[in-house]
DNA sequence: CTCTGTGAACACATTCACAGCA
DNA sequence: TGCTGTGAATGTGTTCACAGAG
């Protein structure tokens, strides 16, 4: 395909065909095709097909897709061919279900620092992390932790992503129920569960 | 405006409007223009004024929005002017995060029941609720719950939502890393933190 | 003059229809 | 035949530009 700039409703499926495809990997399928991928993530074939065909030709005509190497280039695409960590922020009860949350494996994302404000929780752990102090932030660069994810109330929110952005910073999902201010080079990703459940009875 | 279609977007974004306003009338404001109101929700004033007017006529050209009257309109027009009960399905980490949480009052929705398939759970307290057994369900309508959370493992996700469905659930937030099949009358929304936070390696 | 409300223009995303390869 | 890959057509959503009310 020609030159496209690639849409960002494209991207966001993106991480949705990895996780299908590691668990067809698990079921031990080899190829699948855009039809019967799309019939498992509600999507239609053509949808399919041109998304992947934005980053070049993955699959085999009559055939279909090879179910473990398409889903080594989707990870290579967004760069969850390497491990990337995430700090968390916020060792509330929110907070530590994110940090115990084994999904993030499928997608090469890991916790590997949790942080907190509260003095009393400093020092205790988490799963196998050891809950840190804000003032751990400065050594997230080194650490090589570039994601971060916001688990605090909103009044708190937009002063951990600053000292996040401070560190080095480069992602944010944020958690809290508000907007956050950040340098445009920072991307940020923000859910809120009210927000999401309100909308419902609109549709029921 | 003549009759349009209302494009799924802007009920998307209408809970966005119902939280600025709620806060915003804490402050104590009484109008807010589309410019500052798009300044607070990092939006363009033209999309928060389209997406106003395909309800009518919120505001007063010189002026603004009135904020009260305004979010007592959106909250009418997204049904949440009525209290929305709320069944929760999985009372772990991330349940219990939920089920505490204080955040869906804003938008008149109440987390009313907690369900979980561990019996040694069943009868102890998260908040002032007990939590049930999945047999429970069959009293959900009677109780007046239309809507669902499940914060439950992926391979038990469809089973539940089977059973709330079955139940008269019409509304389900989804929280398991996986896909549901509902009938189409029932509306779903899915949430994979996973997911939200593996595009961000991509834009960083 | 300020700010809303809105048709029209534009940009973006999805779906179609079919050429082309296995 | 079965399925991918893709330009073209369609559909959806956003932004613009300005008329009109206060």
């Amino acid at each position: 395909m020609k030159y496209h700039k690639i849409p960002d409703e494209t991207i966001r499926r993106m991480p949705l065909y990895v996780r299908a495809l590691a668990l067809l990997e698990q079921e031990g399928q080899e190829t699948i095709s855009s039809r019967q991928l799309a019939e498992r993530l509600r999507l239609n074939p053509p949808q399919i097909r041109k998304d992947l065909s934005y980053f070049g030709a993955f699959g085999t005509r009559g055939i279909g897709y090879p179910v473990i190497s398409t889903a080594r280039r989707i990870r290579a695409i967004l760069r969850l061919d390497v491990p990337q960590k995430a700090v968390l922020v916020g060792a509330g009860r929110l907070g530590t279900a994110i940090a115990v949350y084994p999904g993030f494996s499928v997608f090469g994302l890991e916790i590997a620092a949790i942080i907190d404000n509260n003095p009393t929780k400093i020092g205790s752990r988490v799963g196998r992390l050891e809950i840190e102090h804000i003032a751990a932030a400065a050594t997230l660069k080194a650490r090589g932790i570039r994601l971060g994810l916001l688990a605090v109330p909103a009044e708190a929110a937009q002063g951990c992503a600053d000292v996040l952005v401070q560190a080095g910073v480069k992602g944010l999902l944020n958690l809290a129920p508000c907007c956050l201010d950040v340098p445009k080079q920072v991307k940020v990703v923000s859910i809120d569960m009210a927000m999401a459940l309100g909308v419902l009875p609109y549709y029921v």
